[in-house]
DNA sequence: TCCTTTCAGTTGTGATATGAAACCTAATAA
DNA sequence: TTATTAGGTTTCATATCACAACTGAAAGGA
């Protein structure tokens, strides 16, 4: 096996590497901040991140063909594209809030703008948490990594 | 202001850029993820993870400088060093959490091991989830990106 | 004691990714 | 018609990366 194909072994071999291979790469997650946030067009993304125009488009393109984009042309202006986050992009939102949350905690110290707020209630929305099936916040305290298999074992016993 | 410094801006103006900056690159995931599963000495991350050595020496320095990992000597053996996670860094849990169950949905397309389980209940934790302050589940449907202080200002209206 | 292995890196070198600026083509606006 | 805008592509210098080989200190074994 070839250093290139070990090393997607260990990306595939888990969802975070899977995503990662993915979403992974530099500007990303800053585009798909964009695309939450209501950036649309090239030059959009492009004014608002200060992101070099070759790499936008590359990411683009990579976030189209991985189906977290759709690439639409403007019926309004035929110069001008679309990109729309799909099911699947969108489908990222818990993944950029904690991120977006930690950064806030951690790193910046302060909650960022704009903030998203639940639409009626107009209360910013709560930290995101880890939850038992049953809804119960749990702390890494509460968990342990249990290999599959085993775990299998243990109901079938049980 | 220079390009770098301007680069700088766009990341420490929210969260996510904040949080990038730190947890952004290649392999510092699948080293938390590492850490996050038990692993702690450095030849445990080389040949689990299959990284370059140069590499996960940079990144793991690179983590302790931003309090995520803490590094120790081993009592046991002076050859060795143990890297653990601190709070900050245990606090990324739903960030890996969230980009793993999304990879496990839209990826892989199937749960990958081990499984983190409610140490008493022996299940799978919930999706990680957006809820509002009061608990409830939100789609972005029911949410609305608001300014900062235009929310103060709806806030102090009311 | 001497020899070997283990651990945690560092160094050297080539490959790859990135960024800034200039350029290109089609569509629109003046 | 000419200028401008939108969405890229190309060029080239620089930065980051991966791989293998090397180092130096500590442990372990004969």
């Amino acid at each position: 096996m070839s250093r290139a194909e070990q090393l997607r072994e260990v990306f595939a071999e888990c969802g975070i590497g899977a995503a990662l291979e993915v979403v992974g790469e530099r500007w990303s997650f800053l585009i798909l901040r964009g695309a939450f946030n209501g950036l649309r067009h090239f030059e959009e993304f492009q004014t608002n991140l200060g992101i070099a125009r070759n790499i936008l488009s590359n990411r683009l393109g990579r976030l189209v063909e991985h189906g977290i984009l759709r690439r639409d042309p403007d019926p309004a202006d035929r110069r001008k594209v679309t990109y729309r986050l799909t099911d699947k992009g969108r489908d990222l939102l818990p993944v950029l809030l904690s991120l977006r949350q930690w950064g806030e905690r951690w790193i910046s110290g302060h909650p960022s703008n704009p903030v998203l707020v639940d639409r009626y209630t107009r209360k910013p929305i709560a930290p995101m948490i880890v939850q038992s099936a049953d809804g119960r916040e749990l702390s890494l305290r509460d968990m342990e990594w249990v290999d599959r298999d085993e775990l299998d074992r243990e109901t079938h016993a049980a």
